[in-house]
DNA sequence: CATGGAGATGACTACTTATTCATAATCATT
DNA sequence: AATGATTATGAATAAGTAGTCATCTCCATG
């Protein structure tokens, strides 16, 4: 034993208390015990427990999280990715995406877990989620949105159990999804239009991601049937170039009902379209999707597609914490619902 | 050496390698060369080197970065924080917060750090920095808005060096701010309404945050000096409530010049301006603040005070790194620009 | 007084990797 | 051929905590 230790020396100061091995010394116990109290066991003594509480708290010190993690094989940490795959100038920057984010990341702190957020652009790797899965990092995996890396993410839940993922239902796949019946929500919103009087009708969006590939689909399947047009506008999702893309694209199509593939592209639509002096709803019609709060800020404010966020949020979580358990999941596809604002005509 | 290595035995798989040592036995050397070959270094033999990370690959291991980050004593991770001090509703789905968020986390990735981000609502608890500083889970920590915690950060930072924050610039602080002088953006928007024709001001936002806090008092004290009246309209920052409380106060609001704390403000107010029939720039002329994206797609587009939010990141980001290898770092505090657009009238 | 049991604590080890130090092997030089 | 320099590798250790097991103390019971 070190003299140094119980009379401070010359200078007066303790050094700092860095490890439980330190927080021990000083309060004469062994290391072990020391972990015990913090971690409020009770196989110690009361009062032991108190006074070695009360040092710590003295000496500001915390039990290094990292040692801890590795002791305990658990680390407390959900990882949450974000994948790029197409779209490589939208950063994270798209609004639904953080919301959702937003969402997730209250869900995880409410069950005790911390976030990890990682936002990768796969370009012409393949192992971007299996290093995070396989780095002994995360408890967990939450994908947020397939882009175009289903089968990427396929692969991986093979193996790897502990995740869960925003995006789209395709039938047989492997990895347990959460997400909007995007069909339903095209159709829907085909319907709708179509319902409100609308003669030609067209998409904004690209297509790349299988979420609004779908939307497309089922509002194309529902135009032909009623024997109506309906082209497709490639508009970036991202904010920054859908304004030159829409400006170019809005003056030279005819169609008197848009279906938008997002809140945001509708609503960069809806003010290149006053800029051309084409009245919403009278001579355009206009729906939009995920009824984000900015879509009853529009003027005038947007028919959309609802997604419940909310609830997906917590359906991610509480089957991502369902599955870290060993239990298995079922999907959860939700069904979006219209909500029916002024960017639509009246029912006639 | 045992003989179940070579021929994967009666099961035909061969175990899951979980670790160093596996991978070690595995190709018949020790766990320290597997280490140095996995991590690129130059002592071993590169024919060696070759052959282990092949086997790596095979095998699909990864070293456990719990393991080396305890080791190496350097967690690659930055905590990223967003303080909700006031504005319990609030939650993360502020834009402005969002949009530096991602931008950090852009900046971040960029650099080879991972981001753990934490929403915290300090409420009664001022050691929810600390938890986070002393945790070791973390090599440095951003916070994003200092919100009404102030002192906590302070006191933090008198002894916790890798941390910036996102910010007000409060002369003699410690804590190393980036952000923008917000004194000057308000009173850049106050003269600039003054100056295209208002005579009678309101200012729309909650002044709890120190940084909207200063927005008003500017544009308080140029409109005093204006002999203006300037009455303040306590307007919540979360989307969710702003609406009501627009409604609510500006039909009684005679102020033909309004400013707003932000810009989803200023849009929730452009609809709500439309609704009781007052023209916008005509009967009344609104500035927005911090110049989202969707500032230009409101109608009409904001006049706005631009934030450099990308600047920021970067800033944020680098001094950051600089203080964790130790340097010292000024403050950043960026002048706004004022966006002119047409929420606001032309020049007489 | 001896035994049993409960309660409290310390010693030790596992978690997995990175690094240091020492050793072995190779090659060039005198 | 012996020495030194160089390179490659293994063994041992350290990072800091959590959990296991053994030990020790104390008190009650017979």
């Amino acid at each position: 034993m070190k003299n140094n230790e119980n009379h401070p020396g010359k200078n007066g100061e303790q050094q700092k208390v860095r490890t439980l091995a330190d927080l021990a010394r000083i309060a004469g116990v062994s290391a072990g015990t020391v972990s015990r109290a913090l971690a409020g066991k009770s196989l110690v003594n009361a009062e032991t427990r108190d006074r070695i509480q009360t040092l710590a708290r003295e000496h500001g010190f915390r039990p290094n999280q990292m040692a801890s993690k590795l002791r305990s094989q658990k680390t407390g940490l959900i990882g949450v990715v974000i994948p790029l795959g197409h779209e490589k100038r939208q950063h994270v920057s798209d609004p639904f995406f953080l919301t959702l984010l937003g969402q997730i990341a209250d869900e995880l702190t409410e069950s005790g877990y911390d976030v990890m957020l990682r936002r990768v652009i796969p370009d012409d790797t393949t192992d971007w989620l299996e290093r995070l899965t396989g780095s002994g990092m995360v408890d967990g995996v939450i994908v947020i949105g397939q882009s175009d890396q289903f089968d990427v993410i396929e692969s991986v839940a093979e193996h790897y159990h502990p995740m869960t993922v925003w995006g789209h239902r395709t039938p047989g796949q492997t990895h347990c999804v959460v997400g909007t019946d995007n069909a339903l929500g095209g159709r829907m919103a085909a319907e709708h239009l179509i319902a409100r009087g609308a003669r030609s009708l067209a998409f904004l969006g690209v297509t790349t991601g299988i979420e609004i590939r779908a939307r497309y689909e089922a509002a194309k399947a529902v135009a032909e049937a009623a024997g109506i047009p309906l082209v497709h506008l490639p508009i970036d999702l991202a904010a920054a170039t859908m304004g030159p893309q829409l400006e170019a694209a809005l003056p030279d199509c005819k169609a008197d009902g848009l279906f938008a593939a997002s809140d945001l592209i509708a609503m960069s639509a809806l003010r290149v379209l006053h800029q051309i002096g084409r009245k919403v709803p009278d001579d355009v019609q206009i729906v939009g999707f995920d009824d984000l709060l900015l879509a009853s800020q529009t003027m005038p404010p947007l028919t959309t597609i609802r997604q419940e966020i909310g609830l997906g949020a917590k359906a991610l979580v509480d089957k991502l914490k369902a599955r870290i358990s060993g239990e298995d999941t079922d999907h959860l596809v939700n069904a979006p619902q219209l909500i029916v604002r002024e960017s639509t005509r009246k029912a006639a």
